[in-house]
RNA sequence: CGGUGAUUAGCGCAGCUUGGUAGCGCACUUGGUUUGGGUCCAAGGGGUCGCAAGUUCGAAUCUUGCAUCACCGACCA
């Protein structure tokens, strides 16, 4: 490819609308124009990116077992109806109508069509397992997009859907994708890590994320500094602390603390640590029979953190968890935040783990402007259920038993869960069995956000000067950048040889033929972050050599124009 | 959806307080100059000032409403 016959659209400032550096990038190499909020065209260098991602998601899947199919952007609204989804999935899923008045969805996902088009088709368990991909456009109407293509509405996602008989064969599957997961990112030269997710509302048995390391992931991950163990922190377990709870030493004694609300407030005026307290936070119980929901109460250690997704799977806790308003905290205790605790509180009391291991802690009275000190359990606060229901922090011991928790930021990438029965249940999805008798399927989905990998690559793979891809994708492999050659035949001469050469080789080069100084191309190659720049001058010209420059590790050597093709060989 | 801020040329911004019909840098075009790290000089082209209504002799500027975009919080690949 020549510049001259390219779209480059590199930009020398940064549009003042891109916050992360993968977005500022993207837009400044000139990979994706924005077009409206989540929405992004893909111009030539990124759809060369894009496409070589996705090269290598289709390989591996083939390799894994996975065959190709494609399924519609646009579906009809009863298959979702069938599914339940049309209620359950909220306003992230765009409905629109056609002329007729019809309601259709714009696909967020394509559980529904897969599980149609199989419980069509299939109807003989000789005809199992089967694991059906696609890369396919998804549309969600994201509350917020953000981050470029790494939160857009629009996006290009691969998705699998496996079919089985019996929740082994399933299991077995799960694994080979799991394992053609890890082969996919190592082959994109990202630093990632399988992580150990929450199955969400959809349930199922196992699940796991992959996640590429990154400062400004929106996840943050747990890890042992000591074994392989990851997890989403939504998932990962906070363990009690170790040995039996301290004895109580003190008195129960109510304290005067006027304005003092806040736990950083609580600990600095009495002059204890935030350890030694705890927090009590309102939230609503399930409704009743009558439709009414209760205020139950979640006791947290002073410093740690509620972990909503635990919370919110307790039976005694509303899902989604709801926090209590002022009104209904009033009306079930006569006292306002700041001031709650657990000391006879006539309510469903859930405790933390850790913080039910404390003894002579501090908490609100359960009276305007008051608080305890020298509480303890069992003695002053009975009735009250231990679970896990907080943030692990880094320092915790690991929930494998190995070694302490480190906490590490991470962009979703990929995404693989069990999801058993639900759809091929909703949408009489079955074959027959070897007995003849009918049964239905058990279901296994695998997802790789194809476009944010991009992205993700980037945050991972990035100087002040631009990009610097992964070879695997990217764009170009390198870049003929010739010094001065509308004034110097030979230089042009060389150029030109040197691009059929590597062209006819297979080689994926841009050969920068624009009437530009230097530092212009230098500039622009670097901020796209070809691997290789492959400089031509009159400087090295009469050895026959010509300089080549690794974007990567910065290094500059002279190369015999002739034994340019062996930079390309060991590929 | 809530909170914050923005919207003036392709991009980045000034002008608005104090109303008089729009300007700077980059990019673009032309000519010259320069040529191993974003040259320099000159001349040009390009704007319904987000939209609508109002106030006024006159609105980018004041008022009201709306829209769009971004950032911070709950969902997800």
């Amino acid at each position: 490819m020549r510049t001259s016959q390219y779209l480059l659209a590199t930009l020398k400032e940064t549009p003042a609308n891109a916050e992360v550096i993968s977005h500022q990038l993207m837009l400044r190499a000139g990979l994706v124009r924005n077009l409206a909020s989540g929405l992004y065209t893909w111009l030539p260098t990124g759809l060369k990116v894009l496409r070589k991602v996705e090269k290598i998601v289709r390989e591996e899947m083939e390799r894994a077992g996975a065959i190709e199919a494609l399924m519609p952007v646009v579906q009809p609204a009863d298959l979702w109806e069938e599914s339940g989804r049309w209620d359950e999935y909220g306003p992230e899923l765009l409905r629109i109508n056609d002329r007729h008045q019809r309601p259709f969805v714009l696909g967020p996902t394509h559980e529904e069509v897969i599980t149609k088009l199989v419980s069509n088709e299939i109807s003989s368990y000789k005809q199992l397992p089967l694991n059906i991909f696609q890369v396919q456009t998804k549309f969600r109407d994201e509350i917020r997009p953000r981050f470029g293509v790494m939160r857009g509405r629009e996006f290009l996602m691969k998705d699998a859907y496996s079919f089985h008989l019996e929740q082994e064969c399933l299991e077995q599957t799960y694994q080979k994708m799991f394992d053609a997961y890890c082969r996919i990112f190592e082959r994109l030269g990202l630093d990632y890590r399988p992580v150990i997710a929450d199955t969400g509302s959809i349930g199922g048995d196992a699940s796991h994320e992959f996640h590429v390391l990154a400062e400004s992931g929106e996840d943050d991950i747990a890890f042992s500094d000591s074994s392989d163990f990851a997890a989403n922190i939504e998932k990962a377990e906070a363990l009690a602390p170790a040995g039996p709870r301290g004895e109580a030493t003190q008195d129960l004694t109510k304290v005067a603390t006027p304005g003092v609300k806040s736990i950083e407030e609580v600990a600095a005026f009495l002059k204890v640590d935030a350890q030694a307290t705890v927090k009590t936070l309102m939230v609503l119980a399930p409704e009743d029979e009558n439709g009414q929901q209760a205020v139950v109460a979640l006791v947290l250690r002073g410093d740690h953190q509620l972990n909503e997704i635990k919370a919110e799977k307790l039976e005694q806790v509303a899902a989604p968890l709801t926090f209590a308003s002022e009104e209904q905290i009033q009306a079930a205790i006569n006292c306002a935040t700041g001031s709650i605790g657990p000391v006879n509180l006539p309510l469903q009391v859930i405790v933390d783990r850790s913080a039910a291991h404390l003894s002579d802690f501090v908490c609100g009275a359960n009276e305007d402007g008051y608080h305890f000190t020298g509480a303890n359990w069992d003695r002053d606060a009975k009735d009250y259920r231990v679970e896990d229901i907080r943030n692990v922090v880094e320092g915790d011991p690991s929930p494998c038993g190995q070694g302490n928790i480190i906490i590490k930021r991470g962009i979703e990438v990929g995404h693989i869960f069990q999801l058993g029965k639900k759809y091929a249940d909703a949408m009489n999805c079955g074959v027959l069995t070897e007995s003849g008798k009918h049964q239905t399927l058990t279901m296994g989905c695998y997802g790789i956000g194809v476009s944010r990998i991009v992205a993700a690559a980037i945050e991972q793979n990035h100087d002040k000067y631009g990009i610097k891809w992964p070879a695997a994708i990217a764009p170009f492999q390198a870049a003929i950048v010739p010094m001065n050659m509308a004034k110097s035949a030979r230089v042009k001469e060389t150029a030109e040889a040197l691009y059929q050469e590597l062209q006819q080789a297979g080689i994926e080069v841009l050969f920068d033929d624009r009437k530009e100084r230097p530092g212009v191309m230098f500039a622009d190659h670097e901020l796209i972050g070809t691997p290789l720049l492959l400089v031509i001058g009159e400087r090295n010209l009469d050895n026959q050599q010509i300089e080549v420059k690794n974007r990567i590790t910065g290094e500059k050597s002279l190369l015999a124009i002739n034994e340019v093709l062996s930079l390309f060989n060991p590929q």
